[in-house]
DNA sequence: TCTGGGGTCCTATAACCA
DNA sequence: TCTGTGGTTATAGGACCC
């Protein structure tokens, strides 16, 4: 018996520049990319709109603006993704109590545990009902992928894409996939990719021809029965709504590569009490310590030590990293230090050793710090180009990446993107800081694209507020003139009085069925 | 101006033990 | 006692995913 198309994948479209979008309704319709903004970020998101220039998720920022010099360039807020996301979720969760996010954006239902759908028509029905709701509740588009396995429900997603449904019918799936390139399939990044292709196979009708025996002989056992598998079309991977944890890390690029033994130190203790901090903070203790290094040249190396027993004590944690570190060579640069976590238990075995190491840890520590900081005015002399000398506000600061003059200033206490309130004006977001100056668009997701002033940083009537929900959390009683204003995905009643730039225009046309958003102005 | 951050899973090798 | 075998752990690295 052929399986009903009743596994569902739900994938929003460039889900945290539509968020940004929505939030900010000069932007609808414009170029966006959400990402790191320093000297060494990549793209996390583009807008469809700046997909046109070539950016694309993974892509270091400083190539995104070579492509797509007028976009606005935010940097990723959390937190609102992950309140839309829970909005999102909880839409699932009324479909089948059998719900596997994937992230933030993404998820798998199987409608047929929920009793939501049982054949093709009715998982049509609750698909298409999904995606009108997650519009209604969040203003956000999703596209959905139908299928009788995860695998087709996610490529039925993607071919959707955007705003889109795709149902794949049980008995299709050799035929559809066959064409495909093998990149398609779960599993396949660039390595194996490159790999198949030098075999002559670049096609998922290549794998599934090459046979099983050749696959594995390719790519090692587990992966090559896998693979064989998902290129005939099965896969039976059940949707599972509870995963736990297996390890928790945190991890820093700097903005300069750290040379000074005793600063990389340093780092290497604050990444281990913020490792600890999210351990604890989840309930876990855990068992293996693992210290991560990415050096000048890129070349990346992990060294790891179990403990006797799973601990959260960051005394415990510090120490192991920085016996990790001592065998590690740092000369030449270190451009990436990262601390875990693994072996995770929910409970700790205390170690009698500890309190005793904890107490001789923080005297040394106390040096290193003082140490610490004579370092890094060398570290900033050494690669600062006649960079300014550290803004009087930055010295209490934490450690964090080279010593900032008032343009990282700024930048650091009113990031692009960000909401505020002033006292005056009421909210607004951060189009762009530096030279001590903050520049607002006053606008919010209900409104007219906004107008733009600028302040100083120091300006007692500005100040960083929470994000405003993208659609009122509790909509108002049928009234036509607010739901016009709010309701179906942004939809923001502006008329454009002002004559359009040149940009916006083409920005416009570029948009293509979105076309209907407000004009905005031009960024400067 | 090359290349983030937080994960998961797999493989190979070595050590240890029964 | 020597040798082989097989299982489990620890460790390191790599690929992949969003």
């Amino acid at each position: 018996m052929r399986p009903a198309p009743t596994i569902l994948h739900l994938d929003m479209d460039a889900f945290f520049a539509a968020a940004e979008q929505a939030a900010k309704p000069s932007l609808r319709g414009k170029p966006v990319v959400v990402g790191g903004l320093g000297p060494r970020g990549v793209v996390s998101t583009a807008s469809y709109e700046a997909r046109r220039f070539g950016v694309h998720s993974a892509m270091p920022m400083a190539q995104a603006r070579r492509l797509a010099p007028n976009a606005a360039y935010l940097v990723p807020r959390f937190a609102l993704y992950r309140e839309v996301s829970e909005r999102v979720m909880g839409l699932l969760g009324a479909l089948s109590p059998l719900v596997e996010p994937l992230s933030l954006d993404e998820a798998f239902v199987d409608l047929e545990a929920g009793g939501s759908a049982h054949d093709t028509a009715s998982a049509l029905a609750a698909g298409e009902r999904l995606r009108r709701d997650i519009r209604a509740a969040t203003g956000l588009a999703g596209s959905v992928g139908l299928a009788g396995s995860k695998m087709l429900a996610k490529i039925g997603s993607e071919q959707a894409k955007p705003d889109g449904l795709v149902l794949i019918e049980p008995g299709t799936e050799r035929a559809l996939l066959g064409p495909m390139s093998v990149r398609i399939l779960p599993g396949v990044g660039p390595a194996t990719g490159e790999h198949l292709r030098r075999a002559g196979m670049t096609t998922v009708a290549h794998l599934a021809e090459a046979g099983e025996d050749e696959l594995v002989r390719l790519l090692g056992k587990a992966h090559g029965i896998s693979l064989y598998r998902m290129a005939r079309g099965h896969d039976d991977r059940p949707v599972v709504s509870e995963r736990e944890a297996k390890s928790v890390s945190v991890e820093d690029t700097f903005d300069v590569d750290l040379h000074d033994r005793v600063r990389v130190r340093a780092e290497v203790d604050r990444l281990a009490e913020r490792c600890v901090g999210r351990l604890r903070a989840a309930g876990h203790s855990g068992r293996t310590v693992v210290l991560k290094v990415r050096r000048y040249d890129f070349s990346t190396l992990t060294r790891s030590e179990t403990l006797r027993g799973p601990t959260d004590d960051p005394g415990v944690v510090r120490e192991a990293a920085g016996r990790l570190l001592e065998a590690v060579d740092t000369t030449g640069g270190v451009r990436l230090l990262g601390v875990g976590v693994t072996g995770l238990a929910d409970y700790t075995q205390e170690d009698l050793f500890a309190q005793a190491a904890a107490d001789r840890d923080r005297a040394e520590r106390a040096e290193r710090a003082e140490a610490a900081e004579r370092a890094e005015a060398a570290e900033e002399a050494r690669s600062g180009d006649g960079a300014p000398g550290p803004a009087p506000e930055a010295v209490s600061g934490p450690v964090d990446g080279p010593v900032e003059g008032p343009e990282a200033l700024a930048e650091r206490r009113f990031p692009a993107g960000h909401d505020v309130r002033h006292a005056v004006f009421g909210p607004g977001w951060v189009q762009g800081s530096g030279l001590r100056r903050v520049t607002v668009r006053f606008e919010e997701p209900g409104s007219a694209p906004g107008w733009v002033r600028t302040f100083w940083i120091d300006d007692p009537d500005l100040a960083l507020s929470e994000p405003l929900p993208l659609v009122p959390r509790t909509p108002p009683a049928a009234d036509p003139a607010e739901a016009g204003a709010a309701g179906a995905g942004g939809q923001s009643s502006c008329p454009a009085s002002r004559p359009k730039s040149r940009s916006e225009s083409r920005s416009e046309r570029e948009a293509g069925r979105s076309g209907g958003f407000g004009a905005g102005r031009a960024r400067p």
